[in-house]
DNA sequence: CTACGCTTTTGCAGCGCTGCAAAACACAGC
DNA sequence: GCTGTGTTTTGCAGCGCTGCAAAAGCGTAG
């Protein structure tokens, strides 16, 4: 392998200094026009390219940000990735992926104190389940956006829908149906849970709000918001003397295996269970039936997200941390409206 | 933002050279015990983190590898770009992802000659539309493995399926079935579109080993592999005056598509239209009906082009360029074989 | 002709690490 | 004690770039 062009090689045969030819490769101010026509056909006669690595090294910084999902499988953080890589590409960063499969201590190990140092200049985080303890250890100057549901401390900027509400809003939908044995399935009673016990919450006030008193043997818990376990837990429910005549998911995923379960058994959806989900992810709307869902913003939040990254990474001192609320709004199709006519 | 811990405070601190803190860090041999400890503990007390960036400059390498596909909300490259995260972590190195939203210019920049020096060692290109230009032009001193269609020219390593031979099978499946009117979604006989002609090749030979005349009216292109076009595709396929009795889809987003257009029509899968799909995507395992598919082997397809790719990384003389075949098997379901009893 | 302020260019140090080769050390054998 | 061999440690240069501050150039005013 031969020696790569370098600053100094494009600087000699252009006759100025290497310092020079750094700053037209880089588009400095205060370059005449001679000199940068000059370097500019010496760059192009040696095809110069900069290298990365020491320009990294010199800014000490890595011009990549890092995005820490549980799953990549799961369509919502596939979409979620394709918005973020767009936006990260528009203010000049690159995307590292890395996903911690809900693991707790790999969760805690991407934002600790001083891991893997420099190859990212910050991080885009969708935590399952990140205790207090993890944000306590996490390294303060390291630049933190973290997505779903756990409200900032005022040190890293939070974006996501508002759950609570966007949870009422689709169990009050269902209600107003006229069902009346609702249904849910996703809940997670236990420490990492959040976003799960914030949509139980919603759940709950519908029920508040329209008089209705809820089922609490129909709150199905699930470990993860995948279809096997949306079938599952679905299976549990139709086995039983008093099944639902709605449900309400967590996710589109677990409205998927439910509906695949239900249909299975020989009922219909929505005549014998209407059926709603969350995320807006496209299988729904090409599944038989099509799924009602809560739709949040994903490129609202993707965008957003990286924006405030990026200020946060700009910025001798760090902005104070926002409590970012995308838009969500719900999305009725067949699983609660029915077929329409063709 | 003071300054952080460098190898030659921890050197000062134990009382050694900078160099033999780097050879203790990077746990080299030849390192006693004695010393080994002594810098061990220095290391914990300063909280010494090595500077990635500054490894790279120095070793020339950046321990990165690129995945390059044209779009990540596609669930095949989701649960592909899964596994691919695990190899390359098992092998040390982070993933760099992007997304060339199908633009062969695009998918050319990422393979050019010098293309972003040094921001990854190697790269793994799923390309959508690669011609014979971009190929020559590439940079031949970047280790590339390429995924699906394209066949090695000896200077790459390419993984994929048999397509031909995956897609006869598909064919002489619904033939099999008895069904004598099969269609084809998902045809692009233009430069890009190699891996579809494949497909097309193989649905053509397995009519010929059945003796059946392929119904070329029934061959019909989409310009892209998802739900809108499948459906799209399907409609027109109704709209005739003699629709098929089933369907080949190149890939399982295809026939997701079709088969909603299907039952929209108030017709039955596979009664009136068997579907068979390409990919083995886990939508498809929950869909009703769920989908006969061809299920092509993602983790060895995923674990075979990052060994080679690193091999080839790790080579000062690049290996010979291999045609690596993975698995593949029909997955029969619903879509074809109907439901089965519950 | 000199001084002054502004623009353009330069030189150098250094980002924090590793490769290389030499130096220091340790031990065995004579 | 001296030589030879193998192990452990060290010093230095340098990866290729940018930050900084000084130097040079240049036009205008006094």
């Amino acid at each position: 392998m031969r020696r790569e062009v370098t600053l100094r090689d494009v600087a000699e045969l252009a006759g100025v200094s290497s310092r020079t030819v750094s700053n037209v490769v880089n588009g400095y101010a205060n370059v005449t026009e001679r000199t940068r026509v000059r370097v500019q056909r010496a760059v192009e006669e040696l095809g110069y390219r900069p290298n990365v690595l020491a320009r990294n090294l010199a800014q000490g910084r890595s011009g990549q940000i890092a995005l820490v999902v549980p799953y990549l499988d799961t369509p919502y953080f596939a979409e979620l990735l394709q918005s973020v890589i767009r936006a990260a590409r528009a203010g000049g960063y690159n995307v590292l992926i890395d996903q911690t499969d809900g693991d707790p201590e790999h969760e805690r190990g991407f934002i600790a104190h001083g891991s893997r140092r420099l190859l990212f200049d910050g991080v885009v985080f969708s935590p399952l389940g990140l205790d207090q303890q993890a944000l306590a250890d996490r390294d303060p100057a390291l630049p933190l956006v973290i997505l779903g549901e756990r409200a900032s401390d005022g040190t890293f900027d939070h974006v996501g829908i508002d759950d609570v509400a966007a949870s009422r809003q689709a169990t009050e939908h269902l209600l107003d149906l006229g069902r009346r044995r609702v249904a849910a399935i996703g809940d997670q009673p236990y420490a990492t849970g959040e976003a799960a016990q914030l949509r139980t919450r919603g759940f709950r006030q519908a029920h508040e709000g329209r008089g209705r008193p809820v089922h609490e043997d129909l709150i199905i818990g699930t470990p993860r918001f995948n279809r096997p376990d949306g079938a599952r837990a679905m299976a549990d429910l139709l086995d039983r003397e008093n099944p639902p005549d709605a449900v309400f998911c967590y996710s589109d995923l677990v409205a998927l295996g439910a509906i695949h379960t239900i249909l299975a058994r020989g009922l219909r959806v929505p005549e014998d269970v209407a059926v709603i989900g969350y995320d807006d992810i496209e299988d729904g709307r090409y599944s038989n039936p099509t799924v009602t869902t809560i739709s949040p913003d994903k490129e609202w939040i993707a965008t957003t997200a990286v924006e405030r990254l990026l200020l946060r990474i700009g910025s001798a001192t760090p902005p104070p941390g926002l409590e970012l609320r995308a838009p969500h709004r719900l999305i009725v199709r067949e699983s609660t409206a029915g077929r329409a006519g063709y």
